[in-house]
RNA sequence: GGCUCGGUGGCAGAGUGGUUAUGUAGGGGCCUGCAAAGCCUUGCACAGCGGUUCGAUUCCGCUCCGAGCCUCCA
């Protein structure tokens, strides 16, 4: 079985084949952090931690690096606007956002670099994009001069001219060429910055995401990932500095596999400030679980776009609901094993379908009531081994599905109610023993009659 | 205007050149005093028009529709 990815880069899914297969390496470039991550920041980060976890059943060693970007006008804005020093801000929503992310059960990176860690490496890239030509300094900012690249935007698939054409960006005046882009800006006073051999200023964007993968992973790596909006320009910019730094117009000798995630809309519609519907995990935390909001991100294909809506975050409870049951049916079978099955793992290696996956643990969860004892534990050790790389399936079924309530305060006035209703029901006086019912419904708590006694639960 | 990607059943969402996706919602039934949970069963589909083919939802072309990007953006 061989894990194929969809390369940007080709427009196609191609067999994975690591630089060197004893240590894989991906970047993906992360949050900036002046504000809450949304739920489009957290699909980002959940598919990349499905694909160091798919990586990681493959080989031995998987190096996983993903940066937070801790400077930037947005910032400034921000911190500006809140009257706060941007480190506190920038300290603050990085832990928020590190807190949001593992409780959708994302792991931390294996390193985590912050941009203002990195303006030495960034300074003496741009230092060296000068004395290469392909960049230029002009009123104190120092620009790449796209033209300097001959193989601008392979990524993207975009022809230059074409763009500029049809194109609404008003031209910076200190511009040699319209797609120039910043590597170093002015900051002056307040505006926060580093001193640099052109003056007191700030990195441009694109350029710490090239410092800090070649840093930390060498050149080149395996995959760099990240959101759909990011092939063009930033992807495309790293792709240009990256290679012109290393003198080659070879997009390969940067990363191998670039790897990005669709767009989440909401209720149909794109998520922006101004529609004031954006989804924040910090928001969604006090309402859904963690499973749940993961299962929903992966219930579609990473690549396509996910319509974020309430019946779509139910459906996936309610499927999260029912393999739980399905474990908790099985609590009683012997695991023997922790493998997944053949079937189940080609659909994860087939550019991570999750979709087929989900489907393929409901059509084996299905298989429960007829299963023999062989079969029941195939079903167990599949929904397990599964559940583990998907992040799912990860707690206790009883808790999971609100039985087991030892600590529940309500626990002898419920188990009270429920031994008067069956006293009531061995007197066939059903009126009573389901007034009781309907009582103990209003308090959250539902009774399931089996032939073993009267069980309750939560009802979530 | 340019580039890219899509249009699958009420909804969500995979996939395939000829055979049930799967979930959810709906219909019918079993179980139950009635429920709950579970089980069994059953509708409902591949945007349109051409072409290739013995056969296309699947390949090709065109049309229509939608989304993203071209400007900060996950």
């Amino acid at each position: 079985m061989v894990l194929k990815i969809h390369n940007t880069l080709s427009g196609t899914k191609e067999p994975f084949a690591p630089v060197d297969k004893q240590h894989v390496r991906v970047y993906a470039c992360g949050p900036t952090v002046y504000n809450f991550a949304h739920i489009g920041n957290a699909r980002m980060a959940v598919a990349n931690d499905l694909l160091i976890k798919v990586l990681r059943t493959q080989y031995n060693k998987v190096t996983y690096v993903s940066n937070i970007t801790d400077i930037d006008d947005k910032i400034i804005d921000a911190a500006h606007e809140l009257n706060e020093p941007i480190q506190n801000l920038t300290t603050k929503y990085t832990k928020i956002y590190n807190e949001d992310m593992a409780y959708l059960n994302v792991s931390l990176p294996d390193v985590q670099p912050r941009a203002t860690d990195h303006i030495d490496e960034m300074i003496v890239i741009i230092t060296k994009l000068i004395k290469n030509n392909n960049a230029y300094e002009k009123e104190g900012h120092v620009l790449f001069h796209v033209p300097s690249f001959s193989k601008y935007g392979v990524l993207s698939k975009r022809n230059r001219d074409e763009q500029i054409a049809g194109s609404r960006v008003e031209v910076a005046p200190f511009k040699k060429d319209p797609a120039d882009f910043i590597l170093w800006k002015p900051s002056p006073d307040p505006l926060p910055g580093w001193d640099s051999p052109w003056g007191f200023g700030r990195p441009g964007w694109h350029l710490e995401c090239s410092a800090m993968s070649e840093k930390t992973l060498g050149l080149p790596f395996d995959i760099h990932s990240g959101g759909m909006d990011l092939v063009f320009p930033h992807h495309e910019n790293e792709i240009a500095q990256t290679c012109s730094l290393n003198k080659t117009d070879e997009p390969k000798s940067f990363a191998r596999f670039w790897f990005h995630n669709g767009f989440v809309n909401v209720e149909g519609e794109k998520m922006s400030k101004s529609i004031g519907n954006i989804r924040l995990v910090h928001d969604l935390k006090k309402q859904f679980s963690g499973e749940v909001l993961r299962l929903t991100l992966l219930s579609a294909h990473y690549r396509q776009p996910l319509n974020w809506t309430k019946e779509i975050i139910d459906q996936n409870s309610k499927m999260l609901d029912r393999f739980y049951r399905t474990l908790k049916d099985l609590q009683s079978v012997e695991v023997s094993s922790d493998s997944l099955s053949d079937e189940i793992m080609e659909s994860l290696l087939d550019d991570l379908n999750t979709p087929k996956v989900l489907a393929q643990l409901n059509t084996l969860s299905n298989k429960l009531s007829s299963a023999n004892n062989d079969e029941k534990m195939i079903i167990k050790n599949n929904l397990i081994a599964a559940g583990r790389i998907l992040g799912i399936m990860l707690e206790d079924p009883d808790l999971w599905l609100g039985y087991n309530q030892s600590l529940n305060p309500q626990k002898e006035e419920i188990e009270g109610l429920i031994n008067q209703r069956n006293e009531a029901r061995r007197h066939k006086d059903f009126k009573l023993a389901d007034e009781i019912r309907d009582k103990l419904k209003l308090k959250g708590i539902e009774i399931e009659d089996t032939k073993n006694g009267t069980i309750w639960r939560k009802d979530s």
